[in-house]
RNA sequence: GGCGCGGUACCCAAGUGGUAAGGGAGAGGUCUGCAAAACCUUUAUGCGUGGGUUCGAUUCCCACCCGCGCCUCCA
């Protein structure tokens, strides 16, 4: 097992990750704001960290990791107004889309899934001892964050706050605030707006403020890991160190973790320029679940992923390949035995696909480590030579494998089904399936090969590829 | 202007001071009744451009060009 290691925005530098607490991590996302559909641009953050996440459970550390869902801001409280329902009411339908296209993309469910209107306690109670400690100040009945105060600021982001002037787009009429980039902690309701009463006066809280609060009362005052997208670390999360750090004096995180951003044919995602796709958008065109993750997966996370059509059905291809490879190992019947060189390689794949996501989770370099040990290990089998006393070990290491990108297992339909998309193949059971297969057997064996091909068709037309094995068999699988 | 990411074959993409991983696609071949799968061969004297350091640079330094992001509650 090779050393961990992070690229920390922190310090602009990948460096050994090491947790407060050994064996144990505590990890914070920034989730989503549920006024809509999650885009996959939003996935490609997603996917980076349940990448990140599966690979240090695979490592054995006992991981905490809390995600909340952002249920109330502007765009909520405008389209429920507008719909003339409840905040509440009109995000668990965006909600319960988001965790839908989390079971279709794999993304595990972290520890802790969490609603910013649940903890509007811990988040006033987290402004009072910012209002004890004299880093508040209030403004027509809002309240501020003066930054001038926290003379850390700009630490994550390396933002030099002397270098605001002219020509910098800072929203400086808005309100009445102390310094341009000071921001609102609490904000006072608007005329007709849902508000909370509490002690710190009406209102509804800033952004920033619920991921401090929930982070640390889940979390403690320092975590070990917070991700989220690029786009985050200015200003969102430089002002969570802001707030987390003035309250409790503590450092608030030690390693953070930014994923770059999705583009799409070479551009911004951006719904004017026609090029946003939700994943409900892909799966209608028919692709599957498990090529959108690997797609995302295998692109380092600190690289920007341009998303095209054409990666996408590589991605298809480059699933289909160790699906394969996974089922032969399943299928074949090797003998008894064992390969010395062969269970050395195995040994190396294994170690080089560690190395690979060890290393700032690099992803594009752990899959090329499989796939050398599938092509030497489809190699081995095609010339006899692969043992049984090989197969555990290569299993152990496709399983691994998966555990980090879940994508081998062959349930795209049924993923599909549950988001409300029929399967390309849907109709034929796989009783049917076995009826037909075993007839086309029938029709090669008296050397009907008209009729055999006929039926091969037949399936090939509904989703259905055959395989006819050297042994005589025949495995079928879907489109 | 400030901060940051990147420019490697047809596409995606790893990587190192010592002579270019891996995947996809195309072409040819082996196997097969034919396919599929798998395997083999093939596609970068070349890693944005120009200099420099070095025995040697894609990898280090300098300059420049190009793409993208953030600097406004966009993952």
């Amino acid at each position: 097992m090779h050393e961990i290691r992070v690229h920390n925005t922190l310090s602009g530098k990948v460096e050994p990750f090491v947790p407060l607490e050994p064996g144990e991590i505590r990890m914070y996302t920034c989730g989503p704001t549920v006024y809509d559909y999650a885009h996959i641009g939003n996935f490609r953050t997603f996917v980076f960290q349940d990448i990140l996440r599966r690979f240090l459970k695979l490592r054995g550390f006992k991981l905490t990791h809390v995600m909340n869902l952002t249920d109330v801001d502007d765009r909520i409280i405008a389209n429920a107004a507008k719909a003339g329902i409840s905040i509440r009411d009109y995000t668990e339908k965006y909600i319960q889309a988001f965790f839908a296209d989390c079971r279709a993309l794999s993304v595990e469910s972290p520890e802790h899934w969490i609603r910013a209107t649940d903890h509007i306690d811990d988040m006033v109670a987290l402004i009072q001892r910012l209002q004890k400690n004299t880093y508040t100040y209030p403004s027509e009945g809002s309240l501020y964050y003066r930054i001038a105060k926290f003379k850390d600021y700009g630490k994550l982001s390396k933002i030099d706050l002397t270098g605001i002037q002219a020509g910098a787009r800072v929203d400086n009429d808005r309100y009445d605030k102390e310094s341009a980039r000071d921001f609102a902690l609490w904000k006072a309701p608007k005329p007709g707006e849902h508000f909370w009463k509490t002690p710190i006066g009406a209102g509804r809280p800033g952004w920033h403020i619920e991921c401090s609060a929930m982070a640390m009362k889940y979390l403690g005052e320092t975590l070990d890991i917070h991700t989220g997208g690029i786009d985050l670390a200015f200003p969102h999360h430089e002002n969570e160190i802001a707030q987390s750090e003035a309250a409790t004096g503590k450092p608030f995180v030690r390693y953070w973790l930014h994923a770059e951003h999705l583009l799409v044919e070479g551009e911004k995602m951006s719904k004017s320029l026609g090029n946003f796709f939700t994943l409900r958008d892909l799966f209608a065109k028919g692709y599957k679940p498990s090529a959108l993750r690997f797609a995302l997966a295998s692109v380092p996370y600190r690289r920007q992923l341009n998303f095209t059509f054409d990666g996408l059905q590589q991605a298809t291809s480059s699933v289909e390949r160790l699906r394969n490879f996974a089922a032969r190992l399943k299928q074949e019947k090797f003998p008894a035995g064992s390969q010395p060189a062969i269970a050395e390689r195995i040994a190396k794949a294994a170690d080089d696909f560690d190395a690979g996501l060890s290393d700032d989770l690099n992803t594009a370099q752990a899959l090329a480590a499989v796939y050398d040990l599938v092509r030497e290990a489809n190699i081995a089998m095609d010339k006899g030579e692969f043992r049984q006393g090989e197969l555990a070990a290569v299993q152990e290491l496709l399983a691994n494998f998966d555990r980090v990108f879940a994508v081998l297992e062959d349930n795209d339909g049924e993923k599909l089904q549950a988001l409300g998309y029929t399967d390309a193949s849907s109709g034929l059971g796989d009783a049917a399936i076995e009826k037909l297969v075993a007839a086309r057997q029938a029709a090669r064996q008296r050397r009907d090969f008209a009729a055999s091909d006929r039926i091969r068709k037949e399936l090939a037309e509904r989703g259905i590829l055959l395989e006819d094995a050297k042994d005589g068999s025949v495995r079928w699988k879907r489109k």
